[in-house]
DNA sequence: CGCATTTGACCTGCGC
DNA sequence: GCGCAGGTCAAATGCG
């Protein structure tokens, strides 16, 4: 099975992604043998959905790190890495995401954020993550509600005259979340509603970013999807904000009041992708049987990490796929 | 017809 | 101050 891997090197620069806001990186490590890298969400009650809003759980990180990066242990297969807080040291990034055939190489290498195992260029996938988290701190909701209140009700006045006053006023910006996918399609289902609201072109890159907002009226999240430049098979999705309702799936769920098995899933799972035990699929186009490599921490490491892993991933526990 | 997507224009922040 | 790049808006367009 093909495994990811995001190395961060310290002394490397700080991606932008990373220089700011709670941020959560989640990836495997391709040194082990024993390539687990699906969540077994049909054994937890709210599935991803719910560590999706675990990990909006941004508080907890903050007062449970001390550090820019939490160290998962070397011997697990995945790494887990938050930034909780703002970074004084220069530091520096590096993802890359390597395959099988490199994992054997980095077998004995630490994996570590300050592993010397092989690196990738600045424009490789951490180049790809190299977007513009590097805006001020996450602040309350309330004031991002109110500026974009302000921004939507006086955007025709704002293009003619803007005040000083609004203009100085740094954008303030919901604590988000980021992983890395492998798919073939963008836009993962996870359960909640999406509208495509605008695309870009990324500098130093042939994939567009597209920017999506929940649907639900009154609930601001984002979400950004992009490819890594190096491995145009890895979606970076980066979720800003939190959901203040229920997925449509959990509502139909409730509504219903008989369990539905969709709710167990992952985001951008499908039930007709699922053919039991682990055969997860990111994307609705891939046969059942290809791993989708969403990059989540071990067993191990989740029950090693106190305080951190569990506070971003509260309930998940890991199946072996091999 | 209603909703989602596309896309060019505009706004904003940041570095030089 | 200027230019660049990221982020957002909203009219146009597409689709079921």
């Amino acid at each position: 099975m093909e495994m990811k891997r995001a190395v961060l090197k310290m002394e490397d620069p700080i991606p932008s992604l990373f220089s700011d806001d709670y941020f959560t990186l989640i990836s495997s490590n391709p040194s082990s043998s024993s390539s687990a890298s699906f969540m077994d969400y049909t054994a937890n009650e709210g599935g991803f959905m719910e560590l999706l809003q675990g990990v909006h759980d941004f508080g907890s990180l903050s007062s449970s790190s001390s550090g820019w990066f939490e160290e998962a242990a070397p011997s697990s297969n995945y790494q887990v890495w938050t930034q909780p807080a703002k970074v004084e040291a220069p530091l520096n990034y590096e993802a890359a995401v390597a395959t099988t055939a490199a994992a054997a190489d980095s077998a004995a290498a630490p994996a570590t954020p300050c592993s010397n195992s092989s690196s990738i260029s600045s424009d490789s996938c951490g180049g790809a993550l190299n977007d513009d988290l590097s805006k001020p701190p996450a602040a309350a909701a309330a004031a991002e509600e109110e500026e974009k209140h302000k921004t939507n009700k006086h955007l025709k006045a704002k293009k003619g005259s803007t005040t000083g006053n609004e203009k100085k006023k740094k954008r303030e910006r919901e604590a988000r979340f980021a992983f890395m996918t492998k798919s073939d399609v963008d836009h993962l289902e996870d359960g909640y509603r999406w509208r495509k609201y605008g695309q870009k072109a990324v500098k130093n890159s042939p994939f567009p970013r597209s920017y999506y907002r929940c649907t639900s009226a009154s609930c601001n999240v984002k979400k950004r999807v992009e490819r890594c430049l190096n491995d145009p098979s890895l979606v970076i999705t980066t979720y800003e904000g939190q959901h203040n309702h229920q997925t449509p799936l959990l509502q139909h769920r409730h509504r219903h009041s008989s369990p539905s098995p969709l709710h167990l899933l992952p985001p951008f799972m499908h039930s007709d992708q699922l053919t039991p035990p682990f055969n997860y699929c990111v994307s609705s186009r891939i046969p059942t049987n290809t791993n989708p490599n969403l990059v989540l921490p071990p067993a191990g490491s989740l029950l090693r990490d106190d305080g951190l892993l569990q506070d971003i991933i509260p309930h998940a526990t890991i199946i072996r796929n091999n």
